[in-house]
DNA sequence: TAGCTCATGTAAGGAGTTACATGATTGA
DNA sequence: TCAATCATGTAACTCCTTACATGAGCTA
């Protein structure tokens, strides 16, 4: 259950609306952490209501817009989370459970599906690495920067990785066929 | 939604009772597919409702145990399923969260937290290196074997990525404090 | 007969998803 | 004024988690 952290750590980078925030995890943080805006509205009330933000509602903007910012007790809440400890997350892969459903019934077209699949995280790969070389060439001097660095080198490997498995088990398929 | 399949899967595989399963995905299937056994109850009474398995009653057997089987309905809609488009899987990862609140609030203890993260996967791997020695040398011949092997290698390579990661995060932290 | 294990469940609640609702402002 | 967009929400549902409940056989 991140998603209040997550929250926190954007607002603390930069206080914004719900929809603002909403826009930046179709990005960055969404990029590991995904959130639709209605779990974003129904967060921040939580978070408003515990007392860890405050919201203002912004004048002469469109419909009742409010920005949100961290207050020293969410803070405080963020830190404490931070540090706590982290419990391995349970790893839940459909692709895996689709190979081992092929490997007792298959062959089938299943292929086709890893070819959509290997596309999309060869996209995410050059989306990645055009953050990388927009934003972190040369490498940063800052330790926060290093350490945003190393999430988005995270992100980089993990495509990298899926992209290559979807293409191995494409080839292992169209040979045994 | 992957558990009526992995499921299915699991059952053509060796039919068995609910906890049988249970047991199962504490091992093997529940490396790439959790679920515990009131899930697997519950699912199995759905796919049963759905005339997919048949489950019988196993005489002179403890408690009022249930033997289940995959019905030729189950082995077709595990078929259609298996090839149905894979959309990407939204990405859920805490650790990325935590490293992103570090970066905003920090330094702070998240290194024992990484280190404790760290010897997890490292086990993970050395168990999976140990299934792949037990099962897989040589290097097996049918299709099937080979489609297991390769999501074993996956597991591999994730659970070495992420015990890296760790490191390479505990790393740049101690380098930064 | 008391406690342990096997075996199958129920209940309550949290988190996420999908579809829909509402109101304000802007631009054609 | 009508549609699009910005902005915030409700409602209903599924899935998963945690804790607890129940009963049957085995063993000390």
């Amino acid at each position: 259950m991140s998603l209040p952290h997550a929250l926190l750590t954007a607002l603390i980078e930069r206080p914004g609306s719900g929809l603002e925030l909403a826009g930046r995890f179709d990005r960055s943080i969404g990029y590991f952490w995904q959130a639709t805006h209605q779990q974003i509205y129904r967060e921040l009330a939580r978070l408003e209501a515990a007392g860890w933000i405050e919201g203002t509602a912004v004048e002469g903007a469109k419909g009742r817009k409010r920005a949100y910012r961290v207050l020293p007790s969410g803070r405080k809440e963020l830190a404490r989370w931070t540090v706590a400890g982290q419990e391995p997350m349970p790893i839940r892969d459909e692709v895996m459970v689709r190979l081992r459903a092929e490997a007792v019934i298959g062959p089938t077209a299943l292929a086709d599906a890893l070819a959509k699949l290997a596309a999309h995280h060869r996209e995410r790969l050059e989306i990645y690495r055009g953050i990388e070389a927009k934003g972190f060439t040369p490498p940063p001097d800052s330790r926060a920067q290093k350490l945003q660095h190393l999430v988005l080198k995270a992100g980089i490997e993990y495509e990298r990785l899926r992209a290559a498995f979807c293409e191995e088990a494409i080839a292992l398929m169209r040979d045994e066929d």
